[in-house]
DNA sequence: AACTGTTTCAAACATACGTTTGACCACGCA
DNA sequence: TGCGTGGTCAAACGTATGTTTGAAACAGTT
């Protein structure tokens, strides 16, 4: 078994306990213990807490914004090559399960993680993604965009909120449901099985006509 | 004007600063000072930080619950009067818009409260949940089941948390994601507004046909 | 072997937290 | 007026946190 080096270790274990936690209610020392490193090697690797926890991101981030930019110039989408809403969340949501990662679940572990950094409202690390991410996710809403002409802005605007927020939260959350739900059955699925299951809903969802107002 | 009792003071305080930094940031010294109370009263009047979580909770769930149950039953919704989907979600949706709150906004603040407490994993926070308010929420389950004979049990499952994160990321993160897009204009909405937003969103989702595997 | 830069380590530091304490106050009733 | 009870208050308590320190260990080079 190859001997990993301090940086990875830690950010082994401090992706699994945020993950499980949260950020705030993770402290180092449960990390370092957990990474069996010494409690000060986060600050002489990292410099903070805080920026471990982007670091942390980094790792998952960095990858998927590649493969994500890269989808999209394979098929050479653009304004004159539209391609289908289907499409478009089949292949974003597909290039999720190719993120790699040290372990198993790693899929649910940085789908957890997207989903806190949004509820937590961890201010250094909005602003990080923003600066960092925000390219990638520019495109992809520019391809919603193109691929919705008959949505009002603010109808698409709101269905990509429910479609964001369906795929940040069911992620986030899905051992806590499954206990209250004691579905055990039903609820276990893993990644490839969650991915198949909701892109038609979101596409059904993002596409719906207009309620009747009543 | 009239003046507040302290317990309301502080659960007033304690409700606005929850659901805008979390539980695990938001300190008795911040909640204390805001409500202009001594920090001892929380613990005289709550017991401890958990409590006062709970009963903020409380507050927003004890009227809901009757709201929602109520419904049910001046509906007569059950086995015998199967109601559909639309009307479900119509109902459920708006009985949000009906919480009673000091402020404007309740329901952009009680949302957000309900975001962080499925997301935040406050072990004693879940447990309280479900011991309240089960009932409620299997009822709202049980009538979905009625309603969509049409779907497989895993499919049922998986879309109902696809809403279920629907609704809790988008009210919960209306603010961050808003400053994200720079869309201020189309992001603008209130509660009524959204609601009838995300109504037909929820309902094309849960009854979407399930994808052609490819 | 001696030197140099990097990494590890135990210990300490300062601070913030939730909670507890005991004195103090205000008010209602005898 | 005196007394008792429920509420308030400043202060302190113990603990856990992120961070810093300075010495020790290590690795590579000359």
């Amino acid at each position: 078994m190859p001997q990993l080096e301090t940086v990875d270790k830690i950010l082994d274990a401090a992706e699994l306990l945020f993950a499980e936690k949260g950020f705030s209610e993770t402290s180092l020392r449960m990390i370092t213990s957990k990474a069996n490193v010494n409690l000060a090697a986060v600050n002489y690797h990292f410099g903070s807490k805080n920026a471990l926890i982007q670091a942390v991101f980094s790792r998952f981030l960095g990858p998927l914004s590649k493969i994500m930019e890269d989808t999209s110039k394979e098929h050479g989408w653009g304004k004159d090559n539209i391609p289908s809403l289907e499409d478009i969340l089949k292949l974003y949501m597909h290039s999720l399960l190719k993120i790699p990662s040290s372990h198993e679940n790693g899929v649910a572990v940085f789908m957890r993680l997207m989903g806190l950094a949004y509820t937590q409202s961890q201010g250094h690390l909005r602003l990080y993604l923003e600066q960092e991410y925000a390219k990638t996710f520019r495109l992809f809403l520019e391809l919603v965009r193109l691929s919705t002409p008959e949505l009002s802005t603010k109808e698409r605007f709101w269905r990509t909120q429910f479609t964001l927020g369906s795929i940040a939260f069911t992620m986030s959350s899905i051992q806590p449901l499954a206990e209250i739900l004691e579905n055990s059955k039903d609820a276990k699925a893993n990644p490839e099985e969650i991915v198949d299951l909701i892109v038609p809903y979101m596409l059904a969802g993002i596409t719906a006509p207009a309620m009747d107002v009543n």
